[in-house]
DNA sequence: CCTCAACTATGATATTTATCATATAAATGT
DNA sequence: ACATTTATATGATAAATATCATAGTTGAGG
């Protein structure tokens, strides 16, 4: 069993604000798992009971609409907390997490976490403060969906991807996507992400290497997202 | 100066877990507001420094997008709160709260919310478990964005007006917005919401009685919206 | 190395939605 | 009460997007 201590998600995520004597608790509650890519972590309407810390890998959040279709609502990466909504609300998860690339996440049982709301207040100040900043990101995206054009989202996305994920040497995107979930990311059609694609390809935008994405002009890009 | 202990948005929010004491100091220090039909209790961008209890009357939370045009994000009503996420954040405020109706508000500054959330951890758990609501909300109102037809979402919007306001002895709908503002909450250009209200009265779903809506045929409405 | 399934790509077409134009109705101020 | 603005309504058209069809590409497993 590994140490809390130098755990990077201790670093980035509300548990910042816990102690030595906290941390021990933890580390010894936890339980490691491995996820593998295309694996879930937790499905819409399971109960959680606890959350997941991601080490490392990133995994998409995601919904399944009355359509059928599955709309990615966002992508959570190493650092960060998993399940906090649900188990504060004490209610079933709401979204979906599943792999994007093989994971390290730590699961800590509901109880433990509890404990703490009780006595470490600037732990739970953590805590809201996180799920007041997911709020404010969910008000500005659904205002996003509901006022851009899919190009402009498309842009946005592509945008967002470069600058939280980074590239890979030879420049493409790190986080890769298929066209069907940056589809699902955007709330579009495949088909009409991948015709976009091929228009911003045409238009230096990007350049599309096999199914991996470089993009080439993030000023025009920039500007095309608004 | 009127008391706290009574007051409607003591019984349904956050504020319930307050006691005798508490409340008194609220009492105390809090400024009560009318605010008129259509104007601004807060605007986005602004520092706010405190929460606003709702006690009568509607307001919306719009947010500007980039193309210039308003989307109303969500609908606030007497016994909820207005800011928390701003102050919580401390941030200025991300969305605009502009009245519907004619409203009574108090304002309670911060430094005396913050002090509660020291010392009363129900109260604390209370703003959590709201806020988390919200944020379900926010991911599942982004979800229909992104999926939902502009049709669909008319539906369900009528439905979700319906439900939660309420109606008018003439069976219209309570909350009365413009064909502008309805526009606004569903994302779409006035003309086709105006075109679609046409529609939907030609089938019998809806009845439009002046600038005023009646729905007539709820299941069908409900199967529409999916 | 080959085969099958899944993914990517593109054309043709239908549907949805926005935009522009114009008309009518309702509200507002003087 | 009248003029002026503002909101609602509808038609015509353009633009955006989805859907259906089909073909090429890639990658995993035997």
């Amino acid at each position: 069993m590994s140490k809390c201590e130098q755990c990077i998600v201790r670093e980035f995520s509300s548990l910042k604000a816990l102690n030595k004597d906290e941390l021990l608790k933890i580390a010894e509650c936890k339980t490691s798992k491995i996820i593998k890519k295309g694996e879930t972590i937790f499905a819409e309407g399971e109960n959680v009971n606890g959350i997941f810390c991601v080490k490392d890998g990133i995994c998409k959040m995601t919904k399944l609409s009355p359509n059928g279709k599955d709309q990615i609502v966002k992508l959570v990466t190493k650092g960060e907390l998993l399940g906090q909504r649900s188990m504060i609300s004490e209610e079933p998860a709401n979204l979906s997490a599943v792999a994007l690339e093989d994971m390290q996440v730590c699961f800590i049982p509901k109880t433990e976490i509890l404990g703490f709301f009780d006595k470490n207040n600037q732990f739970s100040m953590n805590v809201m403060k996180t799920i007041c900043g997911d709020l404010k990101l969910a008000d500005d995206h659904m205002v996003n969906m509901a006022q851009k054009s899919v190009k402009e989202r498309l842009a946005e996305t592509l945008i967002y991807l470069h600058e939280t994920f980074g590239t890979n040497t030879d420049k493409t995107l790190k986080v890769q996507l298929s066209r069907d979930e940056l589809a699902s990311m955007i709330g579009t059609a495949t088909e009409s992400c991948i015709r976009l694609l091929s228009d911003f390809n045409k238009l230096g935008l990007i350049e599309l290497v096999g199914k991996k994405i470089v993009l080439k002009d993030i000023q025009k890009l920039k500007k095309l997202a608004d």
